[in-house]
DNA sequence: TGGACACTTCGGCGCTCACCGAAGTACCGG
DNA sequence: CCGGTACTTCGGTGAGCGCCGAAGTGTCCA
């Protein structure tokens, strides 16, 4: 079993904090939020750092459990360790202050605005779309928050209609769960349900990812179905000045 | 509104896990999550740092929300700036590594396994008698863990019986969640319905708190209450050792 | 087989920050 | 009104750590 607990004082939690901590480990982290893999090269280049520094943060993050590695060749891809870390790393975030930084150019004015809109947040939907999703549930009585987020009757009835699929086996984690969007400061539907709900997006083809960023971009089809089954209007399906 | 979403990039999660990544700061974000509040110098003991220190210490957690403080004559108390405070740092915590430190005194032990077994976590029961609650709850179907946990119909009846009144108004704030325990490693019932719970078995005098610290111990009539209503054996109705 | 590339290791630099003690301020009680 | 106490402010010190560049290892490709 666990070691036994005279032997503890409790969790170690500036080792964890302290992970997170530092500028250029929190950006790689915030990064690897999209869900995807990154290179160590990838991650430098985005944290603006030299490799030789990458190399070191992502050795202490590997080390403290929070990413994984894998390698192929001479590559070393890096991950989120797992759905847990993320949702960790998701909250602490929401409860963070929002920093703000200069605008550098037009196009990184345009990229902002997208991410704002949608964007993946590890395996679920965020942005001022994912929020407009969740709300129009709520008010269709497909999700209620009286004890906390869940599915209703309806709402997995509405969900199996669409074709998305959340039987998975029991892992402990919650299904659906509210998080916090950094942009809107207010819950949407993440969890094992939003993961499923993003995952159905993305192979009925109602969204895509754009590139390899963690901007989404909503399709015609995608527009269609969010207008029929949620009644969502145009003002939100539409990215602004696009 | 908010600040104009073009001028922010993101979260500053480095700041906030900093605040959360010194030791002496942990410690006493730990400590505050009894719920209580703390004097300086008692926190400053507790951490066993200088006071000059920790009134340093206090200034950054207070200046970045994380405390709330209250002056009453030459005494500065301090606690956990909210329930969502609180809820964060118990999250992180739950995730930290175990941090191991010898035992230095018999009554050190005591004091451990009696904190292992039953204490009060911000505003309602962890330890293994809050874990023991909360399994048998879910196997008399009073708590659900399908699509997250919530009360059943079930049990909404069962805690109006009981006396617990969750009827608070619409804070945000999930009335079920689950809080992963840093002994236990498994989920037991948090959030406003945990905190009501709490309350009742205060009031009804069926635990109390031993003295100032956040010991929880049951009495007779808790026994009793645990034992008939939800069937708890006395091997986890009575602390190891004791 | 040689050159380009991704990553790693190492040494050294410089900044940040946790810590303390000493001195100062506010408050309580006798 | 005067001692004791809680807290604060202020230098000074020392350790930790994030950073880089240079040199080294393994992998891919022409």
């Amino acid at each position: 079993m666990s070691p036994s607990p005279d032997s503890v004082t409790g969790p170690d939690l500036a080792a964890l904090a302290g992970l997170l901590a530092d500028r250029t480990r929190a950006a790689m982290c915030l990064a690897l939020l999209d869900g995807r893999a990154w290179t160590a090269k990838e991650l430098a280049q985005h944290a603006g750092v030299a490799p030789s520094t990458a190399t070191a943060h992502l050795h202490q993050l590997v080390a403290g459990g929070l990413l994984a590695e894998e390698r192929q060749g001479r590559h070393r891809y890096v991950r989120l360790a797992g759905p847990a870390t993320a949702e960790m790393i998701e909250s602490l975030a929401s409860h963070a202050p929002l920093r703000s930084t200069p605008i550098r150019s037009l196009s990184d004015s345009h990229r902002r605005r997208a991410l704002a809109h949608a964007r993946s947040c590890y395996d679920h939907l965020a942005g001022t779309v994912a929020v407009a999703i969740t709300d129009a549930m709520t008010d269709r009585s497909l999700l209620t928050w009286e004890y906390g987020p869940a599915l209703t009757d309806a709402g997995k009835a509405w969900l199996r209609d669409l074709g998305v699929d959340d039987h998975r086996p029991r892992s402990g984690r919650a299904h659906v769960r509210g998080c916090l969007d950094w942009t809107e400061r207010r819950p949407h539907l993440a969890g094992a349900v939003g993961a499923a709900f993003l995952q159905r997006a993305l192979d009925a083809e109602w969204v895509l990812r754009k590139g390899s960023t963690r901007v989404i971009v909503l399709t015609d089809t995608g527009r269609g179905v969010l207008r029929e089954r949620l009644g969502l209007a145009d003002a939100v399906l539409y990215a602004p000045a696009d």
